[in-house]
DNA sequence: AATCAATGACTGATAGTCGGTCATTATTTG
DNA sequence: CAAATAATGACCGACTATCAGTCATTGATT
């Protein structure tokens, strides 16, 4: 009866349209009005498309992550070690390429802290989970092929929430120079220990 | 002259005035008069003391963290293994009592990422190094008495950034509950690998 | 009288709402 | 079948409520 808009194509255009934006200014120095001229809706608009700011921020983050992830899949299964496989896993947290994703990863790390709702958490433990899942395969399948040793399976999750940990890390101290060393470095220590001798 | 406050003082005091106010609701959720009213001055006081909303969570969480470690050092001395003072050091991600701190702490962290000025990063970095060293003493230390294999040095970075990573990642998704568990479990198996087998 | 502390009314900015308009499609009618 | 009309979703920006931060004034102390 009327025009039927493909919503959540006009999500994701909208929030790819304003992208540069956040990441040139952060979530706190953008107003909505700056938001829907750069998409160029009015800003009516916005919320028809958006809870509010932060949703905005969730939207671009998993439209990124999702392009970046497919990827990632593929690399790891190219991969041959354990050790590699895992150091891939890492990678957005300093590939090079990736800086601005990390810029808007950082502003909804901080929202999810503090401002996510019942809904969001929930997302966030579905994808949470998924990733560990993966992660925790990838570990298993060195321990079957007798590269890595059984007990680095309790070393999961402690290695999985690493790359966070270096990140805010990091980020908290304004210096992100230096997390490739370090992940590097720790990876390649642990896999010291893990690794069975052949 | 005329009256003489001692502003240092006064600035604790307004900032433990409504530390619970923002365990409560966030600061997200508070108005700068709600704040003047629960410590009792003005607004304009307020603004005489801090720089901005932000400026209070930092004061708040710097008394916390002060209190806090004061007994976290006598606490590490006490304790006679490397392991044990290693777990210590975490302590504060998992101990029941401190709840409520670790709710400013979150906070603090969502701020610190994308709100913090050069100078509260200069700070943070400070903070950072002095802990850093700390942990990479106690490590050192017992590598020197040979509890542990050398190698461990190598692990301190990324070992002291998983209490972060843990809380990060569970503080996301909204279950705080098992982070003891984690990192214990973590820990251990880390323990189990780069101690020396007398 | 000099000086510092405290204050709350005021201002500017902005997030979010809501009533109304417009464009398109469905339906009716001649 | 074409024109007229009805219905509806998309879109909008003026408006409102809220609040962070300022500053001119008052009050207290020596």
């Amino acid at each position: 009866m009327a025009i039927i808009v493909d919503k959540e194509q006009k999500r994701i255009d909208i929030a790819l349209s304003c992208k540069d934006l956040f990441i040139a200014k952060g979530i706190k120095n953008i107003t909505i009005s700056q938001i829907a001229q750069e998409a160029g809706v009015g800003k009516g608009t916005i919320y028809d498309y958006f809870k509010n700011k932060e949703d905005i921020v969730f939207e671009i983050v998993n439209i990124l992550m999702a392009q970046f992830n497919a990827t990632k899949e593929q690399r790891i299964n190219e991969a041959t070690s354990t050790k590699a496989k895992i150091k891939i896993f890492f990678d957005f947290f300093y590939n090079p390429d990736k800086a601005d994703l990390r810029e808007i990863f950082k502003e909804f790390v901080s929202i999810s802290l503090t401002q996510s709702s019942k809904d969001i958490q929930e997302f966030l433990k579905d994808t949470h989970e998924r990733y560990y899942a993966w992660f925790c395969a990838i570990l298993q399948e060195g321990i079957d092929k007798n590269e890595i040793k059984p007990l680095a399976i309790d070393l999961a999750k402690g290695l999985f929430v690493i790359g966070d940990g270096f990140f805010i890390s990091n980020t908290m101290k304004g210096s992100t120079q230096n997390i490739k060393e370090e992940i590097t470095l720790h990876l390649d220590t642990i896999f010291k220990l893990i690794e069975v001798k052949q």
